[in-house]
DNA sequence: CTCCCGATAT
DNA sequence: ATATCAGGAG
């Protein structure tokens, strides 16, 4: 199948129909715990960051009160997430900046986001995207997959993917289409096994393989 | 490129 | 058993 201009709006109207007011799967408050959220979300399932930030925050939801955790115990409440030593390390990091740069707030700021420690390019866009409303793709596992997949936009890196998705996609529909590739990649276009059998993309989907092991 | 890493789906 | 999960740093 021949990419066109053409193919790549139908894809983003079926997306579009079938995603519409598509919401973030990570649950926040604000944009501190949006940040906090994602930096847990790194090779970790949304559903299990979900549980370990209800009870995180429920004992600590400022950059004051995580600080005040300290690391040992800050990796027991994070421990379940996987990478933890890290991930404990990067947050501590982070939320001293927070207190000592930011007033103990979130900077909606991108390049300033991703001088934080465990905030690169991915978690900056979600924050800028998700937290602040600006227009931003944030290119996770599912939305390389899924772009790459359907020729929306190729790369071999995030950052390719996602400057091809800025010019495939209208900037008023950024932060949307990020979640519409988000919840096709999880529901449909998996990773290991997709479910192109019944797939609303299928006709227009370069990729699609019936009943097979995917692409 | 490698390492970090527990939980889950297949 | 192993691939994968809202990645980032060295």
């Amino acid at each position: 199948m021949r990419m066109t201009k053409k193919i790549r709006e139908e894809q983003l109207a079926i997306l579009e129909k079938i995603y519409a007011g598509a919401k973030p799967a990570l649950l926040f408050r604000n944009p501190f715990e949006l940040l906090i959220a994602v930096i847990l979300s790194a090779q970790c399932t949304d559903k299990r960051v979900n549980v370990t930030t209800a009870r995180l925050f429920q004992k600590a939801a400022t950059p004051e009160a995580i600080l005040a955790l300290g690391l040992e115990q800050l990796e027991d409440e994070i421990r379940d997430c996987g990478l933890f030593r890290n991930k404990a390390k990067n947050i501590l990091a982070t939320c001293q900046i927070l207190c000592e740069k930011y007033g103990g707030e979130v900077p909606d700021d991108f390049a300033a986001l991703q001088t934080l420690p465990g905030v690169g390019r991915k978690t900056a866009n979600v924050v800028e995207s998700v937290g602040f409303h600006h227009p931003a793709i944030a290119v996770d596992t599912h939305v390389f997959r899924v772009s790459n997949r359907l020729r929306l936009a190729v790369g071999s890196t995030p950052l390719e993917v996602e400057q091809g998705l800025r010019k495939a996609i209208p900037m008023d529909k950024w932060s949307d289409a990020h979640h519409w590739l988000i919840w096709h990649g999880r529901k449909v276009c998996k990773a290991r096994k997709p479910l192109c059998d019944g797939c609303p993309l299928a006709s227009v989907c370069p990729s699609f393989s019936p009943a097979a092991e995917g692409a």
